[in-house]
DNA sequence: CACGGTGATGAACACACGTTTACTATAGTA
DNA sequence: TACTATAGTAAACGTGTGTTCATCACCGTG
C-alpha cells in the first residue's frame, strides 16, 4: 500500500503525512511544524510554501483522512459496532490505527471533519440497527438512534484506550492484544447483558422520571 | 458547600480553582497563567509566587482534584458503573462534572494522577463486579478485570461525550439531558444485552482465535 | 518610628514557534 | 542564452507566554 515510510513521494504528500501522523500521536497544539519539517525530511518554510499556515494544513489532514475513513467505513458496514471496528483495526494495524486516533483528536477538538465523520458513522450504525432489529438478529430498543451514538462512543472509546486504562490491563501501550482482552468482554455484554434481572434498569428508569419530576 | 463564586478564599486557593476550571475547561497546554490569573482575580506573577511554575500548579490541581474524586468514588461504590457515576453526575453538576472533566484530561495527558484515579476506579468496579457474580446480581463474567476496565471507559467516555457525539443526538451542549438520553440504552444493555443471539460473540471468538494463530 | 517579612504587582526577559523574507538552484522554454 | 516558474532553504521577525526582577504596600513586632 501507500505506507511505504518515504516513498518517492511528492513533497506536499510527505509533508501531510507527516503532519498526519504528529496531529494523531501529539495532538494539533503540541506538534510544531519544525518537528513536521523534519520528520518529512524538509525546511519548516517549506511546509509553509505548500499549506500556506498550519491551520489550513490541519484542513487538508483532516480532509484526507476523512475521505479514506469514511470509504471504509461505507464498504465495512456489514457488521455491527465493535466487531467492524476492531477487525478492521485488527486486520491493517499501522495505518488504520493512525486514521482513527487522528480523527478522535479532531473529534476532542470539535473539528468540522470530526462532525462529518462521527454523523456517518452514527447514520451508517443507525440504518444497521434498524436492519438488524428488523431481521430479528438484534432486539428491540426504546431509542435506536441514542443506541447507535453509544455504540460508536463505545467503539471509539475502545480503539482509543488511554494509557492509564490500558495499564489497568496490564499492558504497557495500547494494541492488538488489548483490543482482544477488551472486546471479548465487550461482546460479552452485548450478546447476554451485565446485569442477572432488570432492577437496575427499572431503578434507574424510576430516578430519572423522579428527577424529571423535580426539575419541571 | 465551596462552590461559591469567589468567596473570601486565601489567594491560593482562588488561583487553584481557577487552574483547575481551566485545565478543565480548555486542557492544558492552551490555558495561559495570565488567564487563570485573570478568573482568581490577581496577577499572573502572583501565579508564580505561589507555585513556582505552571506545572507545578498542574500537579497541585492534580492532587486537589484526585483526593475529591476518589473520596467520592469510595463512599459511592453501592452502584455499578453507569448508575453511580452518572447518578453523581445529575445530583452535584457543577462542580462534579468539572472535576470529571479535568480527571479526563488528565487521563488524556497521562498524568500521574491520572493513573491513581483510574486505578482507583478499575479496582473498586472490579470488587463491586465480584461481589455483585458471587452475590447473583450480576452475570458471570470469563475477565472480570477486562469487565471492570471496559466499564470505567465506557463511563468516563459517557460523563465526557464530546461535542459532535452529542450534536448526533440532536443536542447543542452536553448535560444531564444528554446523559439521561444516553444512559438508557446503556442500561438496556446492560441488562438485556444488544443482540438477539450469540452469533456475534461466536463468530468473533472464532476470529479472533484463528487470528492468534496466524500471529505465531 | 524603624524594620523585616509577606502578599502582590507591572514591566521586562527569554524562549518557542508560526510566519515572512530574501535568496539559491533547477528545469523547462522561447 | 535569457526568462520564468517551481521547489527549496536559512535566517530573521513578531507574537504569545512562562518566568524573573525590582518595587510597592501592608502589618506585626522590637
Amino acid at each position: 500500500m501507500c505506507s511505504s515510510p518515504s516513498a518517492d513521494l511528492t513533497a506536499q504528500a510527505k509533508i501531510r503525512n507527516a503532519a498526519i501522523a504528529h496531529f494523531a500521536r501529539d495532538g494539533f497544539q503540541k506538534t510544531n511544524l519544525r518537528a513536521i519539517a523534519a520528520t518529512a525530511g524538509v525546511s519548516a518554510a517549506l511546509v509553509i510554501r505548500h499549506f500556506g499556515s498550519k491551520d489550513n494544513l490541519r484542513s487538508v489532514c483532516d480532509e484526507h483522512v476523512l475521505r479514506i475513513l469514511v470509504r471504509r467505513a461505507r464498504t465495512a458496514a456489514d457488521l455491527v459496532g465493535v466487531r467492524d471496528l476492531s477487525q478492521e483495526y485488527l486486520s491493517d494495524a499501522e495505518e488504520y490505527r493512525l486514521h482513527v486516533q487522528y480523527m478522535v483528536r479532531a473529534i476532542e477538538e470539535d473539528s468540522s471533519a470530526a462532525t462529518t465523520f462521527v454523523n456517518t458513522l452514527v447514520e451508517e450504525t443507525e440504518q444497521l440497527f434498524r436492519d438488524g432489529i428488523a431481521g430479528g438478529s438484534m432486539r428491540q430498543s426504546s431509542d435506536v438512534r441514542a443506541l447507535a451514538v453509544l455504540t460508536v462512543l463505545v467503539s471509539l472509546a475502545m480503539l482509543t484506550i488511554a494509557p492509564p486504562l490500558t495499564r489497568a490491563l496490564g499492558f504497557e501501550r495500547m494494541g492488538p492484544d488489548v483490543l482482544r482482552r477488551i472486546g471479548l468482554p465487550m461482546l460479552e455484554i452485548y450478546t447476554h447483558g451485565l446485569y442477572a434481572d432488570d432492577t437496575m434498569l427499572k431503578a434507574a428508569q424510576a430516578a430519572w422520571e423522579a428527577q424529571r419530576g423535580d426539575d419541571l
